[in-house]
Parts: structure tokens; C-alpha cells; sequence
DNA sequence: GTCATTTGCTTCGAGTTCGAAGCAGTAATT
DNA sequence: AATTACTGCTTCGAACTCGAAGCAAATGAC
């Protein structure tokens, strides 16, 4: 078991600190853009592109929260509204009744496809735009791995938990 | 002026989707350890952090707000709540009565380095563990770049400036 | 079979976030 | 000096998020 230090090197801080404000900005940017083009926050679109990309454009809940780490409950929430704007349908699941499927509307695909283009321009423009091919080429492999390990890792909290006041 | 593609290359949509899962992880697992530690929730350890980098511990709201992308009123928020537990002081600038003075005090010190080591810890267990000195050093030239663009582009793109007509 | 446990989702309440509107102080224009 | 515009912050209402508690279906233990 190696220990884990309580001080990071200079190049970590930097790039600790590059990250979380590229991070907020890219954030807050496509969340302005999906919000004016399509009338979607950034949750919601992720929703509707993670069952674009389903096999039947059809995900039980679980599933569609798994990679958007948004809890059970807002997740539930979010797909009343998407539900009510009818840009998807839920039903009960015929091999689990306790499961929702959540599927993706004619309507949904619709606005997808309308907010697409616009999505991946703003991206392009705010992250790609300063990089080249290389650059692009390394952040994808070492975030990549970043994310590996990140998966692999246990949820539990690293830290030993402290008693607050009450 | 070049046109913004509507579509990413393999390697690009790797690292943006590679982006996005990381950021999102990280940040729960930090806000977590932050919230047991010292029941800060991580928009208020980045304020405490970033008061305790400022010269003398203190800095105008809206100096604060620069860099935590987060909107006014939220901040006004955030200070009133840490004025509450009294990690922070507010009073008028007075150079300019308009302005608001955010001041750690002693306790918001002691917050804070409470929880440092901890945040750094987790920090470095969950993003810089799985990656190489090169890789870190990478990381923080190519997101450094992409950072310095961010700040570069105007936050309102595209609308032209409003006026009121009363 | 019956009971306990687990799983999948929803409801509920509390806390957090934002944008719009508002207020007071400052700067600019005349 | 007076009017107008702008700046810095706060208040307000609406929307979003989360965790805990709850419910029903499925699984496991006996």
C-alpha cells in the first residue's frame, strides 16, 4: 500500500488548476448553448445523446444514470420533465417489473439532431480550437487513463471519516 | 476566420468524453471527502482557498467570483452562509462604498488548513496516481493552453450588445 | 412455501443554483 | 451641476439537486 502524499508537485497544481477552470468554463458555456438552442440543460441533453447512442434508442434507468453520475433521484426527475415535453417515454420493463425503460421519442431524436451540430461546434471552438492534432491526441490518452482508473476505483471515500460538531 | 466544424475527430471525441467522465467524478468524490472533512461543500473550500491565496486574506466580491465561474447572487449566498459560521468576515470597501470586503478570519484559517491535506490527498489518489511525472507535465502545458484561450474569448460570443427601450 | 434481503425506482424535504429585477454608489457626458 | 450610464452587490422566485425514506418486485435462505 503506497501512501498518499499531502502536497502535489507544481506541474499536479497546474494542472489540478488548469482542469477544474477549463472544466467550469466548458461547462458554463455549453450549458448557455444547449439552453438557447434546443431548450435543454446540459443534463438533460446528455440523456437524450446517451440514448441516441443505445442500441434501440432504449435504456432502463440504471443504466441511463450509469457515466452521468447524477443520483437516482434527479434522475427520475429529469426524465419526468423530458417526458412531459414528450421527447421520451417511459414504461415498465416486461423482463423486470420493477425496471423503467426509458426510450427515446421521434420528437427526442428531433431535437438531438437539431442541437447536435451546435454542441459540437461550441466544444470544437472552446476545447479543440487552441490544440493541435497531438495535443488532442495526448489528452485523450492520458485522460483516458485518468478515467480507467477512475472507474476501477471503489466509490468508498479515501479518507477516514471525521466526527463534525453538532 | 476559420469555420467551427460541426463534427470531432476519434481522438477528440475521446478526450472530450474522457473530459467530461473525469470532471465529473473527481468532483464528486472531492466534494464528498470535503463535506466529511470539514463539512465544506466545494464551492466553499475554492472560496476559502482562494482567500487564503490572496494577499492579505482578502478580496472584493466580485474579485472573488472571477475564476469560480459561479454567478453573483450565488456567491452572495455562499458569503452569507460562511459569514454565518464565521470562517469570514464582510464589510464596505472603503475605497467604494458599493464594494463588499470578503476577509478570512482565524477560524476560516483553521477550516481551511484542516482540510487541505485532505483535499490534496484525494486529489492526488484519484487523478495523478494513475498517471506519469511526463504525463502530468503534459497535462498541464496542453489544458494550460486551452485554459489561457477560455480566458482569452469573450464570455458573450455571439449576441450583440442590448439595450434597454423603455 | 415463507420470510428476509436486495434491487429499481419514486416521493419528499431541505439545500443550492441561477437570472432578472432592484438599489445605491460611482463615473461620464453635457 | 444635472442628467445619464454603469458598476457592485443583494433580494426574489423558480428550477434543479441530493440523500433519506418508502414502496413494490425479485432474489435468496431456510
Amino acid at each position: 500500500m503506497t501512501e498518499t502524499p499531502t502536497s502535489l508537485t507544481p506541474a499536479q497544481l497546474g494542472a489540478y488548476f488548469a482542469f477544474t477552470e477549463v472544466s467550469s468554463l466548458v461547462r458554463h458555456s455549453v450549458e448557455k448553448q444547449l439552453r438557447s438552442a434546443g431548450d435543454l440543460s446540459y443534463v438533460q441533453f446528455q440523456l437524450l445523446a446517451r440514448l441516441g447512442d443505445a442500441p434501440d434508442g432504449r435504456l432502463r434507468m440504471t443504466d441511463l444514470a450509469d457515466g452521468v453520475v447524477y443520483s437516482r433521484s434527479g434522475l427520475t426527475y429529469q426524465a419526468q420533465l423530458l417526458e412531459q415535453r414528450g421527447l421520451v417515454t417511459r414504461m415498465p420493463s416486461p423482463d423486470d417489473e420493477r425496471s423503467t425503460v426509458v426510450a427515446l421519442s421521434d420528437a427526442g431524436r428531433a431535437v438531438l439532431a437539431a442541437v447536435f451540430p451546435g454542441h459540437i461546434a461550441t466544444v470544437h471552438q472552446l476545447l479543440f480550437a487552441a490544440l493541435s492534432d497531438h495535443d488532442v491526441d495526448e489528452l485523450a490518452r492520458i485522460l483516458g487513463q485518468a478515467a480507467d482508473r477512475l472507474r476501477a476505483t471503489p466509490p468508498r471515500s479515501a479518507t477516514p471519516r471525521q466526527r463534525k460538531n453538532p
